[in-house]
DNA sequence: TAAATAGATAACCGAAACGTTACCTATCAC
DNA sequence: GTGATAGGTAACGTTTCGGTTATCTATTTA
């Protein structure tokens, strides 16, 4: 019985490396869909079902101009990756000290 | 046709629910398997699979004391998702002027 | 109005993901 | 040695995912 996933998780829009493709073409600014399609190998309506996980995420804003559909980049819950991330860079950081502290400071959270 | 995928991404690793709580959990110190089971109500096999991930992704190690199998944080591969997400701060701090700098910056590197 | 273009949706398919139960191996305790 | 404990692996089922081709709608152009 697998869970719900939720399906407009940010984690799991950006798994797909297509997906990221796209938000990464859409960093240099916003495209309609032929040009966003043009980088890839994948027919277009693959491409369409990527858009629309991303738009279910709210990573991308769609917006039409006759018959074209501009995808822009909406930034926004990037920030809920970064975030968690975050958290763990005390931990690459591989400053002994600084981790040792950071550990510390966790246990004195806990009494309290 | 679907991608290989790579199996040791490590996007796709931290993209699980689960086994974003199971890295959460290996914060706060390496603990060997049943005591990260206990946090959750699926099956244990289930959590060795889990474990099993990421392992392949290098984000956790594993190591034997008796019968038990500690199980380490390893963050150094989170930097991979810490860098990519990097690429979108200047986006969703929307300070326009600096994202306007920010695309120049880019078209100039086009142009070169 | 007719034809072309941009793109989404529908139906379908094979592979992968995630869960389960059953079983196997290794170590510890008696 | 025997049983209990820790945890991995095997086999299996269901759902989801990512791709395809075919079809549909909306807009533009001739």
């Amino acid at each position: 019985m697998p869970r719900p996933s939720s399906h407009s998780d940010v984690f799991n829009a950006v798994a797909d490396p297509t997906r990221r493709a796209i938000l990464d073409r859409l960093r240099h600014g916003s495209a309609p869909v032929s040009e966003l399609a043009s980088g890839f190998r994948i027919s277009r309506p693959a491409i369409s079902k990527h858009l629309r996980v991303l738009r279910g995420a709210r990573l991308v804003r769609e917006s039409r101009h006759g018959r074209q559909r501009i995808y822009q980049l909406e930034p926004q819950r990037i920030k809920e990756v970064a975030s968690w991330v975050e958290q763990y860079r005390v931990f690459w950081q591989h400053n002994i000290t600084s981790l040792k502290h950071h550990l510390e400071h966790i246990s004195e959270e806990k009494k309290s």
